[in-house]
DNA sequence: CAGCATCCGCTTTGATACTG
DNA sequence: CAGTATCAAAGCGGATGCTG
């Protein structure tokens, strides 16, 4: 393991979680909870396989991450975070909630998975209007959907669809956040491309601002 | 620059201050204010220098980090964060406070910058007698002077050497570190080789618990 | 198929030497 | 002081192969 030797915290917290990649696989098991070593490849495209088994055995030494055996109707092994590992959740959501304004710039190519819109989702939605019903919004893009959901004054993310969804939301992942966010109003992302189906009182109930 | 290609604000903000040694030079211009070349070197035992002339070039691009001429008396290049990069200021404490409790651990032949200290101690340390007068605590390690504060309910750090200390503290990091967070009691840190100077009372104030 | 290990070409890093 | 230049070693990304 290689390390700075610097008597400082945050050098140290870097030994651990600094190394390229690590970081990113820590969000993985925090956004999606314990992951078979596929589920983890799959949200963390372009890692090299043989990199990914390398950081889980170093993060498994460092205390970070747990393997265990699956029960038997899935049998296979399961990667989770320890106690130790669920602390870095305050840390990770920082630095997404630095990095969440380069989500406007363009992100032609880039790859996407429809969990990682958690981060600046849950960061900057709030529920204004918490003593009314809950309402859900389900987001289609060309990953996996995800049902946005309001939830003790601000919003949660679970994977899959909704029976019976308040709004429905499609397009890409850029148009789909920026109209979530309020960085494009819903009639200029129409335009651009977005399909809206509902209320739009319901989209203005978890907008900032 | 590197990316890892992903629509997600983490992978955005590592794209920009995930490489190595990126995140301690923002620790070093959020510790020490605008900094000469020299000086950050200095506060990066380890470092390559060509490695920190490309990381400041690049952080310089990325709108973290901006050059300025410094004022006559001096006449050379000074370093310093942008607003954009005092942004990173939680992301770095959370981080930070993460990795305080490795500190614990044995240090040997690790490098120490008094500086350094500000990471554990602001995290941890309270002042409870916020209505009494201010009390400051010298702390000499084998690195330069520094010197502790009570302010504003917490502590802060200033380098240099107080006129008229209420306590000093002199030893080595860990001994120091142990006794100010409380890991150590004043008795047992003795024995191991510090030297406290001063009413105990002081250091009591600000330790937590 | 899940879960890796091995090999290989390329890039990044670290150490040192050198310069305006 | 503030870097640039050079080069060996380590790390990374991609492809492929092996084992339950």
């Amino acid at each position: 393991m290689r390390s700075y030797h610097q008597y400082c915290a945050l050098a140290k917290a870097l030994d651990v979680v600094g190394d390229r990649w690590t970081m990113l696989i820590i969000r993985e098991l925090l956004l999606r909870g314990p992951s078979r070593y596929t589920d983890l490849r799959d949200g963390l495209p372009g890692i090299a396989t043989n990199l990914l088994a390398e950081r889980l055995r170093e993060l498994e030494e460092a205390g970070v991450v747990a393997r265990e055996d699956a029960p038997p109707p899935v049998a296979t092994t399961l990667y989770r975070l320890t106690p130790r590992g669920e602390q870095l959740r305050s840390a990770l959501y920082e630095l997404g909630r630095w990095g969440a304004p380069f989500m406007t710039e363009d992100a032609e190519g880039d790859t996407f998975r429809s969990h990682w819109l958690t981060f600046p989702a849950e960061a900057l939605l709030t529920d204004h209007a918490p003593d009314q019903p809950a309402v859900t919004i389900e987001v289609r893009t060309d990953a996996a959907p995800v049902v946005l959901e309001t939830s003790g004054g601000g919003v949660r993310f679970r994977p899959g669809a909704a029976e019976r969804p308040d709004a429905v939301l499609t397009g890409p992942p850029r148009l789909v956040l920026g109209a979530l966010v309020g960085m494009l109003d819903l009639e200029e992302a129409r335009e651009r491309g977005l399909q809206y189906e509902g209320d739009p009182a319901v989209l203005a109930r978890v907008r900032p601002g």
